[in-house]
DNA sequence: GATATTTGCTTGACGAAGCAAACACTGTCT
DNA sequence: AGACAGTGTTTGCTTCGTCAAGCAAATATC
């Protein structure tokens, strides 16, 4: 921290406090179940899912690492790990990108893609259950907004 | 996933999605920026914070180790290593448990109390700054009840 | 056109966390 | 007392992620 302004170091309210004391299940233990919950023959990490998930959303189901690391909150060396495994496992495959030979655009494979298919059903239900039945009646949209910004300091 | 009822395949709805898609930055960015946040001379990461956090509140400043481990949202096998980094520091030490001699208690030390309160400035302004502020005018109790449950099934 | 810098990605070294097996005591059952 | 099931903690190993350094192609500068 640079500037810690007394505004920011204004104590805790009572709700704010247990907030903050309830985000821990959300940053810790959320991930580990959501990714428990999925399972199954061929499990697919949560990190591989999700690589896969926007690949499978991409134009001609390809993107370059380095968009694909931003979309996956990854670095750039994690994003490359994640490939490589996801490629031996013959659900991804890395091209030479044609306008910029530095480049390389990760191609979701059919393979890939019936990974990804495969798995999605739990990954909803795990989604739904774990997360999203605990949200009920509440504003949504604004609380997507809220999640959006968060980690940030706009 | 054992049994995927129906219900919770209803795919989502555009809100749920956002709120989904949004989710990846409180699991994944949030906690790498307030940890970085919490920089300074003798820099306490977020694990080691919040373990001495918990100690610093508990009756005699000592916890079990599994207790601790609980409320740090860690494995027992993490926590112990938690705790053998932080005894290397002085900041914490461990002693047999009277009552149970197959128990251990991790105790904060006044180093280890010092530490934590030359940390706390840097960690509220963190927490305020690119976790509560985002989500001004909400209720945050409501909030604060469902992130506790949030990995959970009930 | 040759050299310097930047950009895109990969690799090496390493830390943090998990699981499962080992270890250390407790308490019970005979 | 002695074996043994049960509990609390640690250890061995693996996996995944980061940072820092490196390589190769692209871009800028002379």
């Amino acid at each position: 921290m640079s500037g810690t302004p007394a505004e920011a170091l204004r104590p805790l309210d009572p709700d704010e406090e247990s907030l903050v004391r309830a985000l821990g299940r959300v940053m810790y233990v959320l991930p580990r179940a959501i990714d428990a919950d999925m399972a199954g023959e061929r499990k697919l990490p949560l990190t591989e899912y999700t690589a896969l998930m926007h690949l499978s959303e991409a134009p001609d189901r390809r993107m370059r690492m380095s968009d694909l690391a931003t979309a996956c909150h990854l670095s750039l060396s994690g994003m490359t790990r994640t490939i490589v495994r996801l490629e031996t496992q013959g659900l991804v495959k890395r091209v030479r990108c044609e306008e910029d030979a530095r480049g390389w655009n990760a191609v979701l494979t059919d393979e890939g893609f019936a990974s990804l298919e495969a798995s999605w059903p739990s990954h909803l239900a795990a989604v739904r259950r774990r997360f999203l039945d605990h949200f009920q009646g509440m504003d949504l949209a604004a609380l997507a907004r809220a999640f959006e910004r968060a980690g940030t300091t706009d």
